[in-house]
RNA sequence: GGGGCCGUCGUCUAGCAUGGAUUAGGAUACAUGCCUGGGGCGCAUGCGAUCCUGGGUUCAAAUCCCAGCGGCCCCA
């Protein structure tokens, strides 16, 4: 047994678990400079999935991509003082160019409001201009201090940014909606990946809206991770930026601002998720190899037959549209190639050996669960695109299972903290509506409120804190 | 923000406590040839190391000391 594997097991060592299957199923490295990381090619090819399914989205609905600077003059962070203040200790500034010091120094962009509201002030001069709705796709700088964790935090890190203005509170407000909506859809379907949505509170909200919504989701350790983000931004940049219109009323408005973005992190978010004690586990509709076919060649004449039936399969599979490798690499055996391609977490592995070749069969392995299927050759495109779709609904289910199971309601700040402290996951409870229940809250366990959900609900208790009366049932959880 | 652990061929690692003779050793990977092939196959040969970086101590440093860089974990 050589070491190529994953060595740890998931639920003994999470974090090692992590660390090895990211470097192992290569998706990922470390880069020479500390904090940052390489993206390879298979995470890669995630990612573009994921842009490919939200730029057919955000385009059927009339937004469209741009790009805006990398750097951001100073003077524009600071324009609105809060969003400044939310920012300003992860913001990498440039000071010098080439010889000589600059006179104002330069953002690497943390995000782009500020940068890209300047110029729609330019940019928009009536009602007539309205909606204006743009996305970049780019990468964007926050100079963490905390230890690095591949996808999850690094110091640079891609992500997609939408910026709207509208004319009323009530467009911009469905614009929240629909973008939150949208990240929601997109990773319970395409990634697989359970979701709750609500608001954020006070303390955990953008710098600089009125109120942020947001996508949260369980990872297997407990802890919660934020999976997208949808931001209403109300006035509060238009009014320094002055981005103003005039009315079919003839009179000046400002307009109403929301922005909204996920980021690589869902590749991150993906593997805890999904992977096994043998690697990674690719949900279907995002993975860059769909099949695997791998020969078992026997010596003698087999061989060639078994050459030419596989091949023979993976044009079939490739002209109807699904992306396939086959693997007729002669320096490794079968044994050594199941490995691998679990680790990479292939959905499908189709095997064909003598036998099957015999009776005009192949085997079917699916990788969420290492059922073994034998399949009439005649019905191998139906079996695998059914096995698709039952591969990606299955690995839904059980992570809504997982959600389910770590998502427990407490009436008791000792059931608080006891939880907390133990097994993790989301912990719902009352809570009062005081920013002070959520700092105490937060210095006592480490447990802040990842949303405020949409639907009221009521635990018939009091604020789990002060034990005042409810204001909102809330999800707790530690998070990364 | 606080504490701890770690850094030696591509990878994993021995050596470090008690400084010098192991030629810095092994495994794995890689290359070549043969052999194999339904769960990490075997044999042979070959290639492969600024011992993280910089300084210090010493006749002598992978080994001891200091600083830096990078990674991991725990606590808040």
């Amino acid at each position: 047994m050589s070491d190529t594997g994953v060595t740890v097991k998931k639920n003994i060592d999470f974090s090692e678990w992590y660390v090895e299957v990211v470097l192992k199923a290569e998706l990922a490295d470390y880069a020479p400079v500390k904090g940052c990381m390489i993206i390879r090619p298979d995470a890669y090819a995630v990612w573009e999935k994921i842009q490919e399914v939200v730029n057919q989205k955000i385009k059927a609905t009339g937004h469209r991509n741009t790009y805006f600077p990398l750097f951001i003059p100073e003077a524009f962070l600071k324009q609105e003082a809060e969003h400044f203040e939310g920012f300003t200790p992860e913001v990498a500034w440039i000071t010098q160019g080439g010889d000589s010091p600059l006179e104002e120094k330069l953002a690497v962009r943390p995000t782009s409001e500020t940068i890209m509201y300047s110029m729609f002030s330019k940019w928009i001069r009536s009602w007539r201009d309205l909606p204006l709705k743009i996305n970049q796709w780019c990468n964007i700088v926050r100079w963490e201090t905390k230890a690095t964790k591949l996808f999850l935090r690094t110091r640079e890190f891609l992500w997609q940014e939408g910026h709207t203005a509208h004319q009323t509170a009530e467009e911009c407000e469905a614009e929240v909606m629909w973008a939150l909506n949208m990240y929601k859809d997109i990773i319970e379907n395409i990634l697989a990946i359970p979701v709750l949505i609500g608001t954020k509170s006070e303390s955990e909200k953008f710098a600089g809206a009125i109120y942020t919504t947001a996508v949260e989701s369980i990872m297997p350790d407990g802890k919660a991770l934020q999976m997208g983000t949808s931001h209403n931004l109300g006035q509060h940049f238009a009014k320094v930026f002055d981005v103003k219109y005039i009315g079919e009323d003839k009179a000046d408005h400002y307009v109403w601002q929301a922005s909204w973005g996920i980021t690589t992190r869902l590749i991150g978010a993906m593997i805890m998720v999904h992977g096994d004690d043998k690697g990674l586990i690719m949900p279907p509709k995002v993975a860059p190899t769909q099949i695997v076919i791998v020969p078992i060649p026997f010596k003698g004449q087999d061989a060639e037959a078994i050459a030419a039936k596989t091949c023979e399969i993976a044009e079939t599979l490739k002209t109807n549209g699904l992306s396939v490798i086959l693997d007729d690499r002669q320096e490794y055996t079968p044994g050594w190639k199941f490995n691998q391609w679990e680790l990479k977490g292939i959905p499908i592995r189709i095997e064909i050996g003598p036998r099957d070749l015999k009776n005009s069969q192949v085997v079917m392995v699916r990788r969420d669960t290492g059922q073994k299927i034998f399949v009439k050759e005649t019905d191998i495109l139906n079996t695998v695109e059914t096995l698709l779709h039952d591969i990606q609904d299955n690995m839904l289910t059980k992570a809504k299972t997982i959600l389910q199971e770590k998502t427990i309601a407490v009436k008791s700040y000792d059931e608080f903290t006891q939880i907390v402290e133990s097994k993790g996951g989301f912990v719902k409870a009352s809570w009062c509506g005081s920013s002070e229940c959520e700092a105490k809250i937060k210095e006592e366990t480490g447990a802040t409120i990842r949303v405020i959900p949409f639907k009221k609900e009521d635990l018939q208790t009091g604020c789990v804190y002060c034990g005042k009366t409810g204001k909102d049932v809330v999800y707790f959880a530690r998070s990364y």
